[in-house]
DNA sequence: CGCTTGTTTGACCAGACTCAAAGGTTGTGG
DNA sequence: CCACAACCTTTGAGTCTGGTCAAACAAGCG
């Protein structure tokens, strides 16, 4: 719930030119004098696990970078029920639809401790005005974040349980290197998959028998790639 | 599979000044000297029931805006299973990520007579780059599709099939007026809310003898609004 | 008229949900 | 340092929804 700013100290222009992850991030694009444009503060915010970004239906101008560790967008509907629609990860942009002056579509949640650069509306609107550099990143965010949406739709929400699961674990190892991914619990399994806690628990104890995951601890897990790939082919 | 273009004539500028759905479009904010801009021809492009505007996979430099009719988004995993993963309706934009030099996502094909207008990725950038005021446009087409991606991970691949379809047919309902909406062919229902053709089929008949949709002739059902809302709410 | 395409329905079965209880962990306060 | 609470996970038993396989039926078309 509640952000802490690493001091108050104006973070923007001079660390965004030397950003370690520079070439992942919205402005990879942008050249010496863009940066110059950048007339309001652009603060590192850091989440603990559990804390979020912002809320669904709250409307700030401020869009996030992330620059470490995973954040999950939920998505309410009006019974209550709730459904993870999409994981975020280092380069990602949460809030692309403040840009728009939309209330922010989903509550977006760290999942580890998180560190993100928090930029204000403003930055964006007047980079955009002012140089096009901009536009393809953004579009680029826009369609990276469609993208897995249909992918979820596709490969998360259908099939079997054993294959949703599979998938999910595929889809987590491409994002990290090794074999070793994190698992969140199995609540949120649930929701990823549109399955139950219960299912996701005995799903998940089924794959540790059969070998295709090994707890490593701390909800980390190594996963056996070529058994997972069969568990997807032979479905 | 083919295109048939009204004509070889330049459709372009002079019909977009007063194109009827103007407000509705992508260059709904255009102003009269942005026209001038327009240096390729957009053409008026029509596809029967049944006819792709382009296949996944496929890298062409259009997008195509929704001038009449209905479009499906089809999805195909490389197992050959596919899904439906969204709807296109008047004034819906489809192959966005052309504009990015990817490749088309999904197929899109025409479920009704449809009329679109084929407009060269080559106008978007140069518009792009000398007018701000389409910035704004193209990205509410993103999020409009982001939002109905979200939506459709939430509300129609959660839940029983009965709930699905009360949801989905609510849903086709939003975009008409009147109580009246096209119901696809079964096997499309299916790929749709992920279940199958036959519990599809299933579902329909139990809902037409529950009375809360009614055949009106050429896939039209009237609907009940209440009835359908009371399905979904006692869920 | 026969063919194709879409729809409906039945019977059976399996996977997933529900409800319930029992272990594990972790963190906190006594 | 221990005990308890809160939280997460696992497992079981019973039920039911939806998948599968199969057949019959209807409509459109050459």
């Amino acid at each position: 719930m509640k952000e802490r700013e690493i001091g108050d100290a104006w973070k923007g222009p001079p660390q965004c030119r030397s950003c370690g992850i520079r070439d992942l991030v919205l402005f990879a694009d942008l050249r010496q004098t863009d940066f110059s444009l950048i007339h309001l503060p652009i603060d590192e915010v850091r989440f603990k696990p559990g804390e979020s970004l912002y809320h669904a239906g709250d409307s700030k101008p401020y869009l996030f970078t992330l620059r470490e560790g995973t954040v999950k967008l939920v998505q309410y509907l009006p019974d209550g029920s709730h459904r993870i629609v999409r994981l975020l990860r280092q380069g990602a942009v949460a809030g692309l639809e403040a840009l728009l002056g939309e209330p922010y579509a989903h509550t977006a949640t760290a999942l580890q401790p998180v560190l993100t650069c928090r930029i204000p509306r403003a930055v964006v609107d007047r980079l955009s005005a002012e140089t096009p550099r901009l536009h393809t990143q953004l579009m680029k965010r826009w369609h990276q974040s469609l993208q897995q949406a249909d992918d979820w739709l596709t490969e998360l929400s259908t099939g079997s349980a054993r294959l949703r699961l599979a998938r999910l674990l595929l889809q987590m190892l491409d994002a990290t290197d090794g074999d070793i991914c994190h698992l969140p619990i199995r609540e949120d399994v649930g929701a990823m998959l549109a399955i139950t806690m219960e299912t996701a628990s005995r799903t998940v104890a089924e794959f540790r028998r059969a070998g295709l995951i090994a707890d490593v601890g701390d909800h980390l897990v190594r996963c056996n790639r070529e058994g997972l790939e069969d568990v997807v082919a032979e479905a």
